[in-house]
DNA sequence: CTAATTAAGTCAAGCGAATTGACTTAATAG
DNA sequence: CTATTAAGTCAATTCGCTTGACTTAATTAG
């Protein structure tokens, strides 16, 4: 079953790893950049001229990069400026949680172009994954009508949902249960002929956050993401870091103090799903989001209540994941509605002090992400784009040839 | 003084880094399996017999690897194993600390090589570095008197000292604000003529662990290391981490409760400082390691008191290590006595529960790594032999040339 | 208006590191 | 003794980046 041989080595690379890194370096710098011309990219990536000329000139005709008008700056020749051409690559994104699940279409750039969301049988997965077929058949669909090339240009079906993932089995009814031992990402593979990946949703949020919202371009970024439940989602280094086994970030487990096994996890206080029995909602209502929002403007005061109460201890976890990462910023995501999350990032402050809290500081420590409810689902179909057009270490290894 | 071009890019690569990287995949490979023949490090890199055939000539050449005797094993020819040769490469690393410094030579394996120690006056920085480079420059010589090529094998000089770096400043006697404003990186280089890279005593301690201990080959190992201070070294990917800023795993300065600025930082209970704070002895007593290893010996209740104190703190900090950064093992370091780091560590058990608590695991959650007082100044020494020699992401980018 | 300058981008040859496939060497199994 | 298996070499090839000269097309100086 495992590797035949016990030796532990990296994999080496050669020139197709090379070639991979040098055209990721360049989609990367289009999309942190917008345009550039081919000197532009020959300066900011080292490279020669002529091997941007001609790596450029391969994206073209891939149709993952378009010339634009050449423009005029100064003495010299005009510069062709270029930039990523949205419909170079899709991919299908999932988010799967406990009473929904949705999907959407992305295109390079990560516009949403189709989304569909259906009710999910909490605890029947075998049911729940023909749901989701559906889903996902529904936006190929829609997609496939928007682009002729959509089906050969789709790299991958990135499915976010609740960790962590792969524990001993637990019964905790916060964890999808009957979800953990599913086979789910074979059975979604073979349902549609497509690699799937999974994240948890904080993992996804994050990956929203990098390619369209307040990480894009940031190497090092904390995203805090609060739903249902509570996670933090870590890019470092330029990339999402899941950890040993996958659950990096799962902070919603995480005890509020050293007191013992009887102390409370952060996600019983700062989670929707506290929220929620602390306003006696029952999540599984259509109106929750309208519900949430109308007692949000109303100033309610047992909201209010939660979000003092909740900001008490987002304000300590976000002091922890400063202390530890010592990152460039902290966002907030959420799945409530932007007004419910700007209080809570309003009741957060002050914030604790921290290493953070240093005088050269260009973005600031905390600021609020994304509450579309959506970009999970984004940010699902983010992973496999991410994996397919992103410099990554392990994009320039070879690759180990299936052996039998 | 900054990039003439605000354009964000990663750097390209080419052959170079290709070469580069494939080099350093099979010093890695040598040094987490022992020795291997060509055909092995082939196998196990990906690369073909014949790629590694001319690398390890070259690495032979270059006094990096030697052949051993050849092996018959089964049918074919007899294998002919290469394994590292530890004169192929030397470093010096420096141990900064508040009271006392250190230095050590060690070779390409991680051995030391040579080792020696002197006061340091706390507040004067000037007068320290003339230290400093007294101790460099001894164990430089005795260095060169083993080995007639130290000298051109010499890496660099890696230093460590106690975070965290370029706060804001700060009176916190704690940090040796003196030595944070001084110019030592600058004026060690220019004084040694070495390149010198600065990491923090937890980091420091990790970076040992990976070259010569707990953490040898593991990719994902987070590293507390209980000194004067407290502090983690996370290696995550095989790569240590250290942040947005350099301070990553700073961990001292956590608060350990949501109440407030008022709260306790670990720092200030689970620490050697708190721990002779406790026990009124003074850190900068010469005895001072016999002293506590005697007190632990006699089961001094106020040692005792302490150990269980700390211990609850620690066991809460593993707790919120595992749940965020979800490693394979944690590792405790100290400077302290083993026998009080053994005392430590069993105290800290039973572990709260949390994502770790897995079925399938292969290293103990929490394990005690060394404490031999001379493994900062190790891992000090040990970072610009993974610069030089480790596969990493950035040794494959090609080197922005010196522009004017 | 002309010439000099500056910068973008191309052309064609060269280079270097991994690949390929045949070959050699040297052991064991039968 | 022969077939088989595996390690390792040889020589030619390939492929992507580099090099340096060249072309194109703009602005600036006189």
């Amino acid at each position: 079953m495992d590797d035949i041989s016990p030796i532990r080595a990296k994999s080496g690379t050669n020139q197709e790893g090379t070639s991979a890194h040098n055209r990721r370096v360049m989609i990367e710098a289009l999309r942190l950049n917008g345009a550039l011309s081919r000197a532009d990219l020959a300066r900011a990536t080292q490279l020669t001229k002529q091997a941007v000329s001609n790596i450029i000139e391969d994206l073209e005709s891939d149709g993952l990069v378009i010339a634009l008008e050449a423009v005029r700056k100064g003495r010299g020749q005009p510069s062709t400026p270029y930039r990523l051409v949205p419909e170079g690559a899709f991919a299908i994104g999932l988010q799967i949680d406990r009473h929904l699940t949705r999907a959407v279409a992305v295109d390079l750039v990560g516009s949403v172009l189709a989304r569909a969301e259906a009710n999910l049988p909490f605890d029947e997965p075998s049911k729940g994954v023909e749901v989701i077929l559906g889903l996902v058949g529904g936006v190929r669909r829609e997609l496939s009508q928007m682009s002729a090339q959509s089906e050969e240009r789709l790299v991958g079906l990135g499915v976010a949902m609740p960790g962590p993932f792969g524990l001993k089995n637990s019964d905790d009814k916060w964890m999808m249960p009957a979800w953990q031992k599913f086979p789910l990402l074979e059975t979604l593979a073979e349902g549609t002929g497509l690699n799937v990946s999974l994240q948890n949703d904080a993992a996804a949020c994050a990956t929203a956050e990098r390619i369209v919202g307040a990480a894009h371009g940031v190497d090092h970024a904390v995203c805090l993401y609060v739903g249902y439940g509570i996670g933090a989602g870590l890019i470092l280094n330029g990339e999402l870091y899941s950890g040993g086994y996958g659950n990096a970030g799962e902070i919603g487990m995480a005890l509020l103090s050293p007191a013992g096994p009887g102390s409370t996890p952060l996600e019983h206080r700062a989670s929707l799903a506290s929220l929620y029995q602390h306003l006696g909602l029952n999540p599984a209502d259509d109106d929750i989001y309208q519900q949430m929002n109308g007692l949000v403007a109303a100033e309610d005061p047992k909201i209010i209540a939660w979000i003092d109460g909740a900001a008490h201890d987002l304000r300590w976890s976000v002091h922890l994941i400063e202390t530890i990462f010592d990152p460039q910023t902290v966002i907030l995501t959420s799945g409530a509605p932007e007004a419910l999350a700007r209080r809570l990032v309003e009741a957060m402050h002050p914030l604790l002090p921290s290493i953070a809290d240093r005088p050269e500081r260009n973005l600031p420590r905390l600021q609020l992400g994304t509450t579309d409810p959506w970009s999970i689902a984004l940010g699902a179909a983010a992973a496999p784009i991410s994996r397919a057009f992103d410099p990554l270490f392990s994009a320039i290894l070879k690759t180990r040839s299936r052996g039998a």
